[in-house]
DNA sequence: CGTCTATTTGAATGTACTCAAAAGCGGTGG
DNA sequence: CCACCGCTTTTGAGTACATTCAAATAGACG
């Protein structure tokens, strides 16, 4: 059986170079402590990526294998139906994960693709990575855990949201909540996360 | 410190009843096992409740410090708006986990009230009990990351249904999905968690 | 500067809500 | 066992919200 002290006696190289300035180990670091060599261990498993504006980390309908964390930029995730209409599910600036969870988690296709809204560095995760990570530091149990309860959390007070306000109401709520993610997306983007049309959108903004 | 063999210690008696008719670690079991000393340890600590038809277990404004579990029948989480609308949230038939998470993590206000829909048995965890299994046996970490990541996914899609079909698609969906809570509950309590009027859902239907 | 896309505006249409009233249904007490 | 009560469901008319389609305007980007 493989033990994280084994993944240390495979790794020949002194542990120099502080991971910190991943802000990465910072957002794990919010919720669990990870020693020097856990943080090299996981970032030597990981992919940095740089990417450009409009392109796609995941296509809708092909298998999902990573997880994403956005190190800087900003990214869309979005259905198109059978019609030729965008739903935007989720945005992720710095800071956040993202990826189509279905899709990661139980490898059944995509419902959703990711696309760059402006220049990235992400970091990906690949599932079956992440599998071994659980096992070498269980520690990363409880954090994920604490990131998929706020994740529900979310996304049930967003489901309480669509069903019971207007869509003013709605708009309102999106730009108090993230002022961040307002700065970066265009309108036609938001109007198609409240699942409103863009013209309609607009004339609600003009009262 | 506490440790997990001190509460063995602190236990004068000897395990002699399996916990295997509790619905619950049949619930547990299906991601991590469990001992038989965990289970006792478990249920020690949880209580379990019969409760009638149209019984409250939170109500909205109060501080949420239960999550709960169904061993039987049918309960039902709402929201109720100012203009007196109520929103349906979610429903919790036996084998579900239920309560407001948000407040029951957060130690914030209810939004939710959770009302039984019939008699119901459930087993209650209290929130510091609940941090101190965390602690006590690690496991349970991986067993609610994975409940949560569940959570979140049916959450997520629930999201992009909501902003992407119409509601005679969404009425068709969530018949599909959940034919056990369509037995449970009534139309009006459908509408509400589909967000929309009672006589628009009937109008819809007749078609 | 020109092209492409986003945003705004408006008219016509469709979707969903409000309000009111009738019909159906289940539980309870006489 | 039946009659009544309260709640749910249905039905319909009138209104408000949101979409579609088309065209004009404004912005972003090479």
């Amino acid at each position: 059986m493989l033990t994280y002290t084994k993944f240390i006696q495979t790794n020949p190289f002194p542990i120099l170079v502080s991971m910190t300035h991943y802000q990465i180990f910072r957002n794990i670091q919010k919720h669990i402590s990870l020693t020097e060599a856990e943080k090299q261990h996981i970032i030597s498993q990981c992919d940095v990526l740089d990417i450009q504006k409009k392109q796609r980390i995941l296509e809708q309908g092909k298998l999902c294998k990573k997880l994403y964390f956005v190190e800087s930029g900003s990214l869309r995730a979005f259905n198109l139906s059978a019609e030729g209409k965008e739903s935007t599910i989720m945005f992720a600036v710095k800071d956040w994960w993202i990826t189509d969870m279905n899709s990661f988690v139980n490898q059944k296709p995509a419902l959703l693709s990711i696309e760059a809204l402006e220049p990235c560095q992400i970091i990906s995760l690949d599932f079956h990575v992440l599998e071994q990570h659980y096992q070498f530091i269980p520690k990363l149990e409880r954090f994920f855990r604490i990131i998929f309860q706020n994740a529900y959390i979310r996304e049930q007070l967003r489901a309480l949201q669509s069903i019971s306000l207007t869509t003013e109401e709605r708009y309102r709520q999106f730009v108090e909540n993230y002022p961040a993610i307002v700065e970066k997306v265009t309108q036609k983007q938001i109007a198609s996360y409240l699942g409103v049309t863009p013209e309609f959108l607009s004339s609600v903004k003009k009262k």
